[in-house]
DNA sequence: GTGCGTAATAACAAAGTTATTACTGAATTA
DNA sequence: TAATTCAGTAATAACTTTGTTATTACGCAC
């Protein structure tokens, strides 16, 4: 899961990016609003933290202009004091949720594997497909009752295609949802990857999980 | 819009239930964690508000259950204090959002509104023209029940026709779209591939699904 | 019917994609 | 520091698709 982050305080940014990148998240920060603006219309995330305190373009005329241009990913604003007000006009100029400071990095990312879920409309933090099973918040994943243990890049890999089960997702898209800005999108790590999963999941090759779409993409089956 | 309020302060739940029945809401209160299970089970609910301290069976094993349960309906839980750790907790069970005591009803029926129009409005993908039908998200094909598999260029093909049955398009036309900007426009692509969709979806010839238009072009035929 | 241009079809070789394995260097841990 | 794990690259084998060519069939005007 990619995430914008767009906070002008270094130290916090910088913690939050730590806390952000340890949960298995793909984070690209912005420290002002220009910034974030310009980042925000390039990807399409899965979710956007955004500090309502900004320089060069303040945090609602940020959500207002992304909304506009129907980037409608969610996005968390983060509030400076507990202003009633503030929040308000965050959420009315498109934001999905806040958080006030000070908070802990737990909620947060409860908070954003919450909105990431509904997003991709799943409601529940255990995501089941046939003998497959996705604990978000835990990072557990099982397999026809066993505990199937990933390297982190496996489990973004994996976690996408259980957000967005039985849809093709192109290499391009699979890579820029799992690596940030700068990466080569000729690498063959897509490829890489979901061989090391489909060895991973299902060893012997039973299920077939991972279905290969030639030209399009690879899609994680539906099962029953 | 049916509510379930789960909630075992008697008063704090007839005054929310006041201001929920006055925004328009129906309301099925309940007391405490068992009772709210059991009418959560019974009724697939439009929302759920449940507080997590709950008598019998607390918020958060009741939130699981439901979840477990396959019931989808976003849940809003209501923490007592600024409790981060209920609130974390929650969300990892599947909760939706969340709110801190005290508390102002609007703000209640606020973010009711918004998580409810979230997780309404998700627009099917598929297209359907007669026997033919085209999932956008899963690019799986069924013709008369048959699941198709398409390369990726007769994908293309296939789709674009899709979103615009019943329209003459010319050779030119649909090579522009199929290919990019620098593409010889006196091959023969076109026919070739629309020969190979023809074989592929209607092995028989017994639709005539793709019908030439001399000089003109072709057109999926609109079926009923 | 003849003839011209367009479309259908079949077969083929080149090009492109994906699978798979092995390897290197970086990061992590003992 | 050595050992281990992991990420990403590279090379190549296996396989599919693509676009061309060549040929045949068809539609239409005269």
């Amino acid at each position: 899961m990619r995430l914008l982050l767009v906070e002008d305080d270094q130290t916090l940014q910088n913690n939050l990016k730590q806390h952000l990148l340890s949960a298995n998240f793909t984070v690209d920060a912005a420290c002002d609003g220009e910034e974030g603006l310009f980042q925000g219309q390039e990807y399409e995330y899965d979710a956007a933290i955004i500090d309502l305190g900004l320089p060069k373009l303040d945090g609602i005329k940020l959500i207002t202009e992304l909304r506009r241009d129907h980037h409608d990913y969610p996005i968390l604003i983060l509030t400076a004091r507990d202003n009633w007000q503030d929040k308000v006009e965050g959420l009315d100029a498109g934001a999905d949720d806040y958080l006030s400071k000070p908070f802990h990095p737990e909620e947060l990312i409860a908070r954003l594997n919450a909105l990431i879920r509904r997003s991709v409309g799943k409601a529940s933090p255990l995501i089941k497909n046939g003998p497959l099973c996705l604990n978000i918040s835990s990072h557990e994943i099982t397999m026809a009752g066993k505990i199937i243990s990933l390297s982190g890049s496996e489990y973004k890999l994996f976690a996408y295609l259980m957000m967005h089960i039985g849809e093709v997702k192109s290499k391009s898209v699979l890579i820029e949802h799992i690596y940030d800005q700068d990466f080569d999108l000729d690498s063959n790590v897509i490829e890489v990857f979901v061989r090391r999963l489909r060895k991973k999941l299902d060893p012997e090759g039973k299920f077939d999980l991972i279905e290969t779409l030639r030209g399009q993409g690879y899609k994680l089956k539906h099962l029953t």
